[in-house]
DNA sequence: CAGTGAGCGAGCTTCCGCTTGACTT
């Protein structure tokens, strides 16, 4: 018999929570949401006021039994989910599942996990809040209607297997347009002046405020420089202050591991969580940028104990994002005293970057003094000016600094003190220079600058930032990639010892490392709801329907008469979708005339990708068009003509070996050569345009010396099957299904009729994303070798 | 990692948001 359960969402919450209430409380945890809409597609009855139905999601049955035991048994059940519309419906969700009666439930809230925050809750319960709830349920049947009528559109007129939503949509919006003003971008140079001065054996650095659009222009000004003699002119001094950024939000952490530590979204997370669950830090799916009143002297202690009372400023910040919902606090450490923590390498490096910027954030602004020199040419009106910092105070700049995205970065950010310096002084030039500067194009994004981005536009939540940023990957829309740059040749004029020379250097422009780059087929299914469902994936829909779901939970509006309205307008769009030609949408572009064969060239995205097509199909003349598939890094958009044209010269028969062919070609994983069903991958030396036949042999024998090596058995009977020794030990391969072996067994003893059995018991591998599956006929023995194997098993669901 | 690129059309796919483990090739 217990007296008072207690339901969170988190179970590690709930371990903190039980030791702060009596043993008069067991407190428990839902793991989230327990009930969702089904998977099936009769989960809204639209014509009956969109209502829903809900199922008890299937990971959580066990969670659900168990809740339900203790509170039959409890006289109070405390709901104690997240202060959000998301918790709101948690909770209601919970009574609902539970069975629970309004006169036995209470429900409570907290913003953060701190023992008055949890007796101040206890002590002032009130009801479940139905406006939020259809708010939420508003909000998840939206989402549900959008990303179920939208997708299957996709698949009809585009490609099986695609999806578009609320969400990610947009988000690939962002990284195809972000491309296009990329490749429209026109990079203009022109001519920055930095000159050298020697000042007591010090050097000074100093640049000239305005550019020069061209060569001649900034040849013109070193001439006149020459033999000119340079005064400080002015000195001015100003203080600056800089304050520290708040304490981290699940976005922020995001963007700053992934500059800092180069994680990647999805990685920041798991090692926060399991920095969260051995209770190191506080909650770390949070848009809050406040802390509590407890952690703000937490920290102020440990400013104290480190560096002493003169670097405490505690600050209470206020977020910025409108979309915040503010259940938790910010990021932080729980024990503000720990510096550092236990845990594998990872864990330690993302705790110390949480702890650095959770104290520097109650700590003293920076004090900077600023001294600007301006320094007069004696033959030309125009003034070089030098700046330096000096640091007077570092305040929090002691643990912290924050780091910026590339677009965001000055050459000159990093500045240095200044030599002693008078007005009047004269100085000594060493050199000036007038280099070639080129304008840059906006950066593409990386995983955590396109959360940055839609976090501003309102758009997801903590809770989704990681999972859409793959979802878009898995999707294939979008491709995080590295690209080596390109060499770009730059003039640099110099005046040395009243000489102006000029020479030619070189820069790599265009490196990308981990950006984010869209697909053909996000280019081309992003043009197709641009033109077709404008409003879905306007940039400003989120923020609307936001709008309207803040009505909803203020009272003001009714959930079913907003989706009224949506649905009316949104369903016409996809009715009227039926008609849209299919050929229409497959992004086909004109590259030109092969000068060769005359033919015209033709870059599409078809079924299995993109791919070009030369010439085409003639019936008079029996003509056939000629097909290639793009390769990595190649695009529909910007694929230029003579390098579709080299597509052609692959795959190219290399030769003849054990009287089959070798072929040599250029695939997902890079260039290769196959040979009777199998393939060799090419070493980096090796070309597939030239390699030749010896060549080829020798690898294909090589490789199968090393596979040799890794056979521990193998079957006449049954050529399929064999025992390999692999990375992670000895397994068995059979067919293509990889089979884990036994503890106890010995691999070499193995017989075939226990691999095959193993084989058997191991369950197939639920991989997706790849388009080729094939279904195995169940009953009936397919062995019709030309027909394309298109036939599944013909075997109707009961649909319901 | 090939070959393919029309349309026929079985039965599959898909959303967002809240939480952790179970996976170990």
């Amino acid at each position: 018999m217990i007296k008072n359960l207690v339901i969170v969402e988190s179970p590690a919450k709930a371990k903190t929570i039980e030791g702060y209430l009596g043993k008069d409380f067991v407190v428990k945890s839902s793991f989230g949401h327990v009930r969702d809409l089904p998977k099936d597609n009769n989960a809204i009855d639209i014509e009956n006021g969109f209502k829903p139905t809900y199922v008890i999601s299937s990971d959580k049955k066990d969670v659900v039994a168990q809740l339900r035991k203790l509170a039959k048994e409890a006289e109070t059940v405390w709901l104690a989910s997240d202060d959000d519309r998301e918790g709101e419906a948690i909770s209601w969700h919970l009574t609902e599942a539970l069975n629970l009666n309004d006169s036995k439930i209470r429900r409570i809230v907290f913003r953060e996990i701190t023992k008055n925050a949890i007796l101040n809750a206890i002590s002032s319960p009130r009801n479940i809040d139905m406006d939020l709830v259809n708010a939420q349920q508003a909000r998840r049947i939206l989402d549900r209607i959008v990303g179920f009528e939208l997708s299957p559109v996709l698949w009809k007129k585009i490609k099986t297997g695609l999806s578009a939503g609320r969400v990610q949509s947009v988000a690939v919006r962002l990284v195809v347009e972000r491309e296009r003003e990329i490749e429209r971008f026109k990079a203009d140079a022109a001519f920055k002046i930095t000159a050298s001065f020697s000042v007591e054996g010090k050097t000074l650095d100093a640049e000239l405020p305005t550019r020069f659009k061209t060569e001649e222009e900034a040849q013109a000004f070193l001439q006149k420089c020459i033999g000119a003699a340079h005064t400080i002119e002015n000195l001015e001094k100003k203080p600056l202050k800089r304050s520290p950024a708040p304490p981290f939000t699940t976005s922020t952490l995001q963007q700053e591991a992934s500059r800092k530590l180069y994680f990647s979204v999805a990685q920041t997370m798991s090692v926060a969580q399991k920095l969260y669950e051995s209770g190191k830090i506080s909650y770390m799916r949070t848009d809050s940028v406040n802390l509590s009143e407890e952690a703000i002297s937490g920290a102020a202690n440990a400013i104290q104990q480190s560096f002493g009372e003169k670097f405490i400023k505690t600050r209470r910040f206020k977020t910025k994002s409108s979309g915040a919902q503010e259940a938790h606090e910010a990021i932080r450490p729980t024990d503000f005293s720990q510096m550092t923590v236990s845990g594998d390498r990872n864990e330690q490096r993302l705790y110390e970057l949480i702890w650095k910027r959770a104290i520097a954030s109650q700590m003293a602004d920076a004090e900077i003094e600023k001294t600007t020199a301006t320094i007069g040419i004696s033959t030309q009106p125009e003034k070089l000016v030098a700046t330096g910092e000096v640091i007077k105070f570092e305040g929090f700049l002691k643990v912290y600094i924050e780091s910026k995205d590339d677009e965001e970065l000055q050459d000159d950010d990093v500045k240095g003190m200044l030599p002693p310096l008078s007005v009047g002084q004269t100085i000594d030039l060493r050199h000036m220079l007038a280099t070639q500067r080129y304008s840059r194009p906006a950066a593409r994004y990386t995983e955590a600058s396109l959360v940055k981005k839609l976090e501003e536009m309102g758009i997801g939540r903590p809770s989704t930032y990681a999972p859409t940023i793959s979802t878009i990957q898995k999707r294939g829309y979008v491709e995080k990639d590295s690209r080596e740059g390109k060499e770009r040749p730059y003039r640099v004029l110099i005046l040395q010892k009243d000489q102006v020379s000029a020479q030619t250097k070189t820069e790599i422009t265009g490196a990308e490392k981990a950006k984010l780059f869209p697909t053909d087929m996000a280019m081309v299914v992003n043009d197709f709801l641009v033109d077709h469902f404008p409003t879905v994936i306007d940039y400003s829909f989120t923020a609307k329907v936001e709008a309207e779901f803040d009505e909803i939970a203020q009272g003001h509006e009714e959930w079913k008469a907003m989706l009224e309205k949506f649905y009316e307008k949104f369903h016409k769009r996809i009715e009227s979708s039926e008609t849209i030609d299919r050929a229409a949408v497959s992004g086909a572009r004109e590259l030109g005339i092969d000068p060769v064969s005359g033919k015209k060239l033709i870059a599409k995205l078809g079924r299995f990708g993109p791919y070009v097509q030369l010439g085409e199909e003639n019936p008079d003349t029996g003509e056939k068009p000629v097909y290639a598939s793009l390769r990595k890094g190649q695009f529909l958009e910007s694929i230029a003509l003579e390098d579709a044209l080299e597509l052609f010269k692959l795959p190219r028969i290399v030769g003849m070996y054990e009287d089959k062919e070798m072929k040599a070609a250029i695939g997902r994983f890079g260039p290769y050569i196959s040979h009777s069903s199998k393939f060799y991958s090419l070493p980096k030396h090796l070309d597939p345009l030239q390699v030749t036949p010896e060549e080829a042999i020798e690898l294909i024998e090589q490789k199968r010396k090393a596979d040799a090596e890794k056979l521990i058995k193998s079957f006449d009977e049954n050529p399929d099957v064999q025992v390999l020794n692999g990375r992670y030990g000895p397994y068995i391969v059979v067919g293509k299904k990889n089979v884990k072996i036994p503890k106890g067994k010995e691999p070499a003893e193995l017989t075939l009729q226990e691999c095959l059995d193993l084989a058997e018991a191991t369950p197939e591998k639920k991989g997706r994303g790849g388009f080729k599956k094939k279904p195995e006929p169940a009953e009936k023995k397919a062995t019709t070798k030309k027909a394309p194997a298109k036939k599944a098993a013909a075997k109707p669901k009961a649909k319901k």
